[in-house]
DNA sequence: TAGCCATATGTAAATGTTTACATTTTTATC
DNA sequence: GATAAAAATGTAAACATTTACATATGGCTA
């Protein structure tokens, strides 16, 4: 492969006339330019971005550390620091790792290791202390999905347990008495954070969860249809549903139909995440929308800015985010006393 | 940020030794591999990639070229190439950008620039002499979902006109005697593919298909939903509906529920691809399977096959792939006359 | 035509590694 | 304890750039 030395020797010029050409320098007249621009061509010059970046001390990457590409909550998440890294002309760097912390630590080591300044990192499995640590040596370290308080500026998170209230909220104001849960068998705080939030609004208005109708699974089709069978199992009645995740509650939507029950005239269902599949499903699905692709553009944005050593104000950017409510077809007005 | 000559200075050893330290290199002892791991652990040292690729001359990526992620078929395309990628330890680096032939062009520069040995491909835009001029370029260079007979050996492919066939002898088989089709209209090979091979079987067999019963729209939910209408608005009656992807049909399905027609009972409709969402319809979605994914993990080890200068013998590794028929619920026998 | 400036070009150091080869140290053998 | 062999370590070049600084070139003005 052709170096700049050989576009140099070959067109009679020196080194750092080449790379004044390559990088659009500023003193350098058309005519050289021309001819330089030709060789360049010629040989099919590529500039080493390895070298460069060497040099320069300057990165043209974007990090991103997610668990994998297949489940289209991280794909819409590595879209919005895709396109935001696209817009600074910067390319997508990607880490995945199950979620265990020792892959999430290789997984950021990894970016490290080619320098990359800019990381947007969905970590579940680390400690708080690790990350903090880690957050000191790399300016441009921004999580996503997670709150820490003592890196709060660094952090874009969603407010898990207000999603739950306002999906209790939705479910009271249709005038539902009866509740059911499906929540994640993951040990995250997520589910946790939205039973709770749930479990919290209902207690409020002076209403019971009965702790059996809460069931776990695989935060999945399948694991939602399992769920709902187990739940079905218990025998009780219930006329409303949260669920974990949109994957879950199609497939709950899926076993409750299979049993005779109508969604939603029967039973109301509302899920979690928005994510493609809710508008695709028939009932389509009512639930919270979690805005990950444009938390992901703000988290990149803010990566850049800290990497730049801009000051920011974790007050007036919005690093909290509350889910929104989406009304679709699957909760509806309960009309049994 | 601590480099080797730090380590190396502060240990008291050179760069030598700590670098066969860094790479766990053969000949070094205990006590000094201990010693300066120490130190490396002390100073949070990390080598850095780019002088390594610099001096090593091999990269430890591996990129991807796709329009971009928010489509779940690119999302499982770049997950297989991660998963190979993972295997042999090396990491993503994705280059998207929309369908046209700069871009396209512009993508796959920018990977040759950081010396990515390992290329993966979508490119729909490109002319087949610039590919082939390309892959002469870069060894490690394979294309997805495109054939080009002089460099077949790098291209694996789906057979779309089987397809189509496919999906015409399953509807045939199912007694279907008046049928329709949606197609994409956006100007690239595969939708017309699909549609020829739908139609050849047609004609093979003795049935007709009325051009106005072909509508155009955008490959997405609301394309399908706006095409069936067209399909409504023609007066004219048909019992199958071939639908050049799964999201087009689902929104076919919607439409034509909306207007009373029940699937599969009055009228069958099948769609390709079998993304995630065909599991999540209602009634779960016929389609053809377009294993992606797969075929992503077979070009990306056969890239790498060819970066190592090893011989591919085009015949014996299957690079044309045949979709598969996947029976679900919105297809059914057409019991009218 | 000398002198000056602006513009264009060149020189060489620096970036952080790896690795072939050279040198030193250790271990084993007699 | 001398010697050889093996093991450990060090030296220095090479990788492909960028860029501060030095130098050369050309066009004006007086």
């Amino acid at each position: 492969m052709a170096t700049i030395k050989d576009v140099a020797r070959i067109a009679g010029v020196s080194v750092a006339t080449v790379s004044r050409v390559a990088n659009n320098g500023p003193k350098v007249s058309q005519k050289t330019k021309d001819k330089v621009a030709k060789i360049m061509l010629d040989l099919g010059y590529s500039p080493n971005a390895n070298a460069r970046a060497l040099v320069t001390q300057k990165s043209t990457t974007v990090g991103v550390v997610i668990p994998d590409l297949t489940d289209p909550f991280f794909a819409s998440l590595a879209n919005g620091v895709d396109k935001v890294a696209r817009q600074e002309s910067r390319q997508l760097l990607l880490s995945t790792g199950m979620v265990s912390a020792d892959s999430e630590r290789q997984a950021i080591n990894l970016l490290l290791e080619r320098r990359c300044d800019i990381m947007v990192v969905h970590s579940k499995k680390l400690s708080d202390d690790e990350l903090i640590t880690l957050s000191q040596k790399i300016p441009g370290l921004v999580f996503i999905d997670r709150y820490i308080e003592a890196i709060a500026e660094r952090c874009i998170w969603l407010d898990n347990t207000e999603g739950g209230k306002i999906a209790a909220r939705h479910l009271l104001a249709l005038n539902h008495t009866s509740f059911a849960c499906i929540s994640s068998q993951y040990q995250i705080e997520d589910p946790g954070l939205r039973l709770q939030g749930f479990q919290s609004e209902l207690d409020a208005s002076g209403h019971q969860l009965d702790p059996t109708l809460i069931q776990y699974g695989e935060p999945d089709l399948q694991g939602g249809e399992v769920a709902a069978q187990n739940l079905l199992a218990t025998g009780k009645p219930f006329s409303a549903l949260f669920v974990y995740n949109d994957a879950m509650a199609i497939g709950a939507i899926s076993t409750l139909e299979d049993n005779g029950f109508k969604v939603p005239s029967d039973i109301s269902v509302i899920g979690f995440d928005d994510v493609l599949l809710s508008r695709y499903s028939n009932p389509k699905l009512t639930t919270l929308n979690y805005p990950v692709e444009k938390m992901a553009m703000l988290a990149t944005k803010l990566a850049m800015k800290l990497a730049n050593d801009e000051f920011v104000n974790s007050n007036d950017t919005h690093h909290k985010h509350v889910p929104r409510l989406v009304k679709r077809e699957s909760t509806s007005f309960n009309k049994s006393l």
